[in-house]
Parts: C-alpha cells; sequence; structure tokens
RNA sequence: GCCUCCGUAGCUCAACUGGAUAGAGCACUGGUCUUCGGAACCAGGGGUUAGGGGUUCGAAUCCCUUCGGGGGUACCA
C-alpha cells in the first residue's frame, strides 16, 4: 500500500490533457505538513501554472475538476497559492485496513525487480580491535540490506576484511618477538589484541620520537610566520592609505597562521604524549630501547608475507582465523551476517594484473616512481603502485571491482564507508569506465563520524579509541538498569527471572546502541550518549520495543478473555471492511500512520536513509500511544469497536516488529 | 593554498531532497488519570535556521559573499 502512489496514478491521469509530463507532476505528492489541511498534498499545480502561463488555482481548479478520487479521498480542496489537499475518506481506511490484515507483508508491495545489489560494508582491519568507527558503517550496511532484500532487490553482501595490511606484520611481527605460544593458543584473541596493542605502542613511540624535532622546528617557524604576519596586519591597520579589503586580507592571513600553529601544537602534544606513555614505564622503555627500528621491521615484515615467506604465511594462516573469531563474536553478538567475507588477501594475486591491464590502456603515468592513474579533475593522482612496488587500497578495489562485476554482475553496488574517503571514492568511480566497467550504479553511502560527549571522536583518556565490545556491555548494563529496575519488575505479573531479565537488557542494549546510529541522519556527525540511547523516552529503540511489548500485553489479555489465541488467524475469519469502524480521532490517527509504512519504507530505500524509518516508527509508536491513552481496546460491548481496536493493536505490533527486524533490532514479547 | 562538508530552540537532533505557521525529545512550567503495563498522556514558554545579498509564486534547503567549525589534499586504509 504505497498511497502516494495510488493517487499520483490518478493525478497522472487528470493532468493528461494539460502536459506531456503529467506522470513527473503527478510525482509532487506529499504527506500534509499540517494535519489541518488533510493527509496527503499535491504540489504540482504551481509549477505546472506557472509552465502553462495560468494562475496557479486555475491549475488547480483544472486538475481537481478531472481527478477521479472518490474511492480514496473525500473532496479535494485547494488551498494557498495551489495546493490541493486529500483527506482520505472512511470507508478506504476500513477496506485497507483489512486488507492489511489479510495480508502477511501488511500490503507492502514486493517489487519483482531486476535490482542486483551489492552492498560492501563494515570491513574492519582484522588484526586490530574493533572500536566505535565501525558501528556506523555494520550497522547501516545490515540494515540497507534487510531493506533493500524486503523491497524486492537481489541483494547480496561482502565483507571487504582488512586481513593483508600493515596490520598483519604488526601482529607477526608482536608474535615473533612477545608472543608465548602457549599463552597464544590457550586463548588468542585477548593475546593477539594485546600484541597488537604493544607492539603498535611501540612503533608510535619511535614514531613520534623522531617526528618531535620536525615538529619543534614548524612550530617555531610557524610562530615567527605569525609575528611576522601580525606585524603586517598590524602596520596595514595603522596606515591610512591601505584600503579596507588588503586590511582584511592582512587579518586573514593571519588568523590562518593562528590556525595552522594551533594545529601544529596540538600534534606536538599527542606526540609527547605518545613518547611519555613508554618512557613513564620502565618494561616498556626496555622494551624499545631493544626494539628500535620496529618500525622499519614491521614494514618488512608485512612485504615479506606479500612476497610468499614460508614462515609469515604460515604465522598469517595460523592466526587469522583467530582474529576472525574475534570480530565474528561481535557480529553474532550485533546479528550481522554476510553472505561473503572476501577479505583483501583475496585479491592478491589479482593486483599485478590491474595495473598491467591500466598500463595497457594507456592510463598510467610514472611519477616519482610510483605507478599514478591522473584522474581528469583532480590534482593529486591515484597511486596504484608504490616506489617500492606495494600495491595499495586504490588497487585492491580495482580488482574487487571487476572480480565483483565477473562473479556476481550487479547491477549497483553500495559503499557504505566513511565521508573522509569521497574524494577516494570519486577517483575510483571515475576510473571504472576507462577499465572496462560500465552499467554498474557505483554509489559511496557516506556517513559522519561518530563523536564523544565533547564533540570530539571518541578516544579513551590515553588516546585510544574505545573498544567496540566494551561499549556494548556498557549499553547492555544499562539497558539493565533502566528497564529492570527493581520497581518496575516487581510489578510485573507473572515475576520476571534473572535469566528473562538479563536477555532483556541485552535486546534493549544492543537495540539502542543500533537505533541511535540509524536514527541520524546518515551523513552528518553524532554524539554519542549511552544515557540517551537507553532512556525509555524520545526517538529511541527502547521506547519503539516497549510500544511494542505493550501491544503484546494487550494481546495476551485478549486472547486469556476470549478463550483462545488472538492471532492474525482469528481475526481474518471475519474480516470485512463492513465489521469495522474507525471513530476515535486516535483510531484514525494511528491507521493513516500504519497506511505509511510503505511509504516510509520506500524512502528510507530510495536515498538509502535509515533514519527515516526510524522516524516512521517511532511516530508510529507515538500515535499508538495515543489510542492507547485514550481508546480502551478490552471490554467493548460494541463488537465493531472490539474488532476495530483489536485489529489497530494487532497491526501496530507487526509493523513494529517488522520496521525493527528492518533495522536490525530485536523485541520481546515483555519488557 | 586548493577541494569538500557543516552551522537550525538552553542541550541532542528532524525537516520525505524547493512547499503552507521550521518540528521532535531532553530540560523547564502547569495539568490529567482509583494504570487494558505510569518510566504514560495533554498543554505551555522557548527560533532573524550564523550574518548579508540574490534566484522565484515560495528558500533551513539552490547561487554569491562574510564569519565560525570539521574533514580531505602523492605512495595509510
Amino acid at each position: 500500500m504505497h498511497i502516494p502512489q495510488l493517487l499520483a496514478d490518478r493525478f497522472a491521469i487528470a493532468m493528461e490533457p494539460l502536459t506531456d509530463d503529467a506522470k513527473r507532476y503527478a510525482e509532487m505528492i506529499r504527506p500534509s505538513s499540517n494535519p489541518q489541511f488533510g493527509d496527503y498534498q499535491c504540489n504540482a499545480a504551481m509549477s505546472l501554472g506557472k509552465h502553462l502561463g495560468q494562475s496557479p488555482q486555475q491549475t488547480a481548479a483544472t486538475i481537481v475538476e478531472a481527478l477521479d478520487v472518490t474511492d480514496l479521498c473525500d473532496p479535494p480542496t485547494i488551498a494557498g497559492p495551489g495546493f490541493i489537499n486529500l483527506r482520505l475518506n472512511d470507508e478506504f481506511l476500513r477496506r485497507s485496513l483489512v486488507q492489511m490484515l489479510l495480508d502477511d507483508r501488511v500490503t507492502v508491495g514486493h517489487s519483482a525487480s531486476t535490482r542486483r545489489v551489492l552492498i560492501d560494508f563494515s570491513s574492519p582491519n582484522v588484526a586490530k580491535p574493533m572500536h566505535v568507527g565501525h558501528i556506523r558503517s555494520t550497522v547501516i550496511g545490515d540494515c540497507l540490506a534487510r531493506l533493500l532484500r524486503f523491497l524486492g532487490a537481489d541483494v547480496t553482501t561482502d565483507n571487504h576484511l582488512g586481513d593483508w595490511g600493515t596490520q598483519f606484520g604488526i601482529i607477526i611481527y608482536g608474535y615473533k618477538h612477545f608472543g608465548d605460544p602457549a599463552i597464544v593458543a590457550a586463548d588468542p584473541v585477548p593475546a593477539l589484541a594485546q600484541l597488537y596493542r604493544l607492539t603498535n605502542q611501540l612503533i608510535e613511540y619511535e614514531q613520534a620520537k623522531s617526528r618531535l624535532p620536525e615538529l619543534k622546528a614548524k612550530e617555531e617557524q610557524t610562530d615567527a610566520l605569525l609575528q611576522e604576519a601580525q606585524a603586517t596586519a598590524d602596520a596595514a591597520e595603522q596606515d591610512a592609505e591601505r584600503s579596507n579589503k588588503e586590511k582584511k586580507k592582512a587579518r586573514k592571513a593571519t588568523a590562518s597562521v593562528q590556525s595552522r600553529l594551533k594545529s601544529i601544537r596540538s600534534d606536538i602534544e599527542s606526540t609527547q604524549q605518545k613518547i611519555s606513555a613508554v618512557q613513564e614505564d620502565d618494561a616498556l622503555a626496555s622494551k624499545a630501547e631493544a626494539h628500535a627500528g620496529v618500525s622499519e621491521t614491521v614494514l618488512v615484515e608485512t612485504a615479506k608475507l606479500h612476497a610468499g615467506d614460508s614462515e609469515n604465511l604460515a604465522l598469517w594462516q595460523g592466526l587469522l582465523p583467530h582474529c576472525k573469531d574475534e570480530i565474528n563474536r561481535i557480529y553474532n553478538r550485533l546479528d550481522v551476517h554476510f553472505d561473503h567475507v572476501l577479505g583483501e588477501s583475496f585479491y592478491h594475486d589479482r593486483l599485478a594484473g590491474v595495473v598491467e591491464e591500466l598500463d595497457r590502456r594507456g592510463l598510467t603515468t610514472r611519477s616519482d616512481g610510483a605507478v599514478c592513474v591522473f584522474v581528469p579533475g583532480f590534482d593529486a593522482p591515484m597511486i596504484i603502485q608504490k616506489r617500492d612496488g606495494a600495491y595499495l587500497y586504490a588497487t585492491t578495489d580495482l580488482a574487487t571491482l571487476q572480480y565483483r562485476q565477473e562473479v556476481f554482475d550487479p547491477t549497483e553496488i553500495l559503499y557504505v564507508v566513511d565521508s573522509r574517503q569521497g574524494e577516494h571514492f570519486e577517483k575510483f568511480f571515475a576510473m571504472a569506465e576507462p577499465l572496462g566497467i560500465e552499467n554498474i550504479h557505483l554509489v559511496h553511502v557516506n556517513f559522519g563520524t561518530v563523536l564523544g560527549a565533547d564533540g570530539k571522536p571518541m578516544k579513551t583518556r590515553s588516546g585510544t579509541l574505545i573498544g567496540l565490545e566494551g561499549l556494548l556491555d556498557d549499553a547492555v548494563a544499562k539497558a539493565f538498569d533502566v528497564v529492570c529496575d527493581p520497581d518496575r519488575v516487581a510489578r510485573m505479573d507473572p515475576p520476571m527471572s534473572a535469566a528473562e531479565q538479563s536477555a532483556i537488557a541485552e535486546v534493549v542494549g544492543i537495540g539502542a546502541i543500533k537505533y541511535a546510529d540509524l536514527s541520524h541522519e546518515r551523513t552528518s556527525d553524532y554524539k554519542f550518549d549511552v544515557d540517551k540511547m537507553v532512556a525509555m523516552e524520545g526517538n529511541t529503540a527502547t521506547y519503539v520495543q516497549y510500544s511494542y511489548a505493550r501491544t503484546q500485553s494487550i494481546l495476551r489479555k485478549a486472547s486469556l478473555r476470549m478463550g483462545s489465541e488472538v492471532s492474525l488467524d482469528s481475526l481474518r475469519d471475519e474480516a470485512d471492511a463492513s465489521g469495522y469502524a474507525i471513530q476515535h480521532v486516535a483510531e484514525r490517527s494511528l491507521t493513516v500512520m500504519l497506511l505509511k509504512f510503505e511509504e516510509s519504507l520506500q524512502i528510507a530505500g530510495q536515498h538509502y536513509t535509515p533514519n527515516q524509518l526510524c522516524d516512521y516508527l517511532y511516530e508510529t509508536a507515538k500515535a499508538y500511544s495515543v489510542f492507547n491513552e485514550q481508546c480502551r481496546v478490552l471490554d467493548n460491548d460494541d463488537p465493531t469497536v472490539a474488532r476495530t481496536r483489536l485489529t489497530l493493536v494487532l497491526l501496530t505490533g507487526t509493523i513494529l516488529k517488522l520496521g525493527l527486524d528492518l533495522l536490525g533490532i530485536d523485541v520481546v514479547e515483555r519488557m
């Protein structure tokens, strides 16, 4: 049931005599901006009238004259500059309610489309512990997969794991020098994470030490520049000869140097932190001394792995499964699964071929010893092979694209990746066609950064990123406090076992984190606030889950009284529009919300915007709350009222559950 | 320097991609009800959509400009 589409079809017919573009104009149907105007509005008359050279009101009148929507709406009205307002009629609402009741998909269409969508998402580096930054790609990608699949697309998901890069050189180095095979064998995952952290800290220490003098010199230099700029600006300010424009320019130059100095200083600070973190710890300091040159050696270990060195390859093969176990544990907890997990290593032996092919097509340029592709419109080239012969991210991406075309033959590929890689994708997409890859719609589904409460990227005090697993545990613990509050639990009938409580906390905690991510506009940054996420009020998963639980509670009671299971089936038996009546305003609002389900799915699917689905579910839950407050469901003498209200409860429950499921969020029957 | 994104209520965020009087949630003030699950529901105050100019029937949204902030920018991914 896609009401704007139903209406658009009618409008297209009505506008046919006026324009060749009737179909396009007919798409201009939107939900009403204000309930007082009705349920939907058509905005076509304004621009069409303009195009026809007549007044929009007159055009609107002509359209309404020719429009046949008697089976859907009350007679349309014209308002303001030419809005056509539409209000769904009772008969239509009743009929639609019954239709939803009788349909497994609550009347959401399933287009037998030829869309074959490949979604590339999550893609963490396996050797490093996962952190907050990985949430967005994972959760958004998973949601899009569920959503597009439900709408009828043939979806393939692929986790392009970072399993072949420098991080593995780090792990190998760590294992060779600090690893205790017995400890690693006994409990590999934390042991490897520990080895990674230790080795990485030594590398950062070494790099920080070598960078510090350079930075300090730069600071001095910039400071001198600042004095100079300041003097110039002051002089300009005093000089009556100078124009305002010149003065402004001088001021601006000063400000620019100032901000540069500021960023150099913060760089110095974080560099010094890395140094002192090692120097203040005797054990670490002595390790750092013993392992001088670790940064270089790690690259050598990585290069050896890539060259097929038997020792490193064996280590890689032995350690990789443990790294995968680690991330799989988190994926299981998040209920995120992939059709394919083809990591970077999978494409390793194809990279040389990519460079050769680009060479053959005459697209490459050698610059400073590196193999580059200069993409029109960009200053910096796409480097596909380093001076030392190593391949890069871009090379792997191209090889992956070729492979995907051969094997999956998708009509579109979605890359669910951080906005900061926007430029990379622009270049990468621009190279597809010269490489002979056409007819695949390539989309960078970009997203913003997750920030801490201070508005900066989330870090712990020591400067490392916060681990994802700890975050999940934290959310679950907070969810437990909120949902399993002793006073609350005491009212439960039947009582809630400890096991049930912790199961609820897990569902609510995980749901809260996912929903917080999905409910924010995708491309903007958002602040991470666990307390707000698990709150039972506001636009949160908890509120929606709670609303669902309330529907189930009423249905349980209803089935007890009726002595039979209240299900779609029992209501279906007597489903007939004449047995329904939508009288109360709260019943009507809820019904209209339920009918908008498909609309919200289509919008979210079309723009890859899960937040629009979240908004819908929240609005629906709110409409249900009002209904629940004002309309008694049980103990109605009038069978028509009873049937209508029970159906509304049932459908609300179905839609909230289904909607959350498409977001990848679970529900519980009571909470 | 160049490119790019952003600036909306005290705070956190929306605004269906140009539509009517810019909406929610926190917080604040007041109210409802002997709870079909009260951590509920209702009402109220709070806005020059950073500033200025332009485009048009109509702008938070598009263009120009000023101010402020983030990100990217040749061998990391």
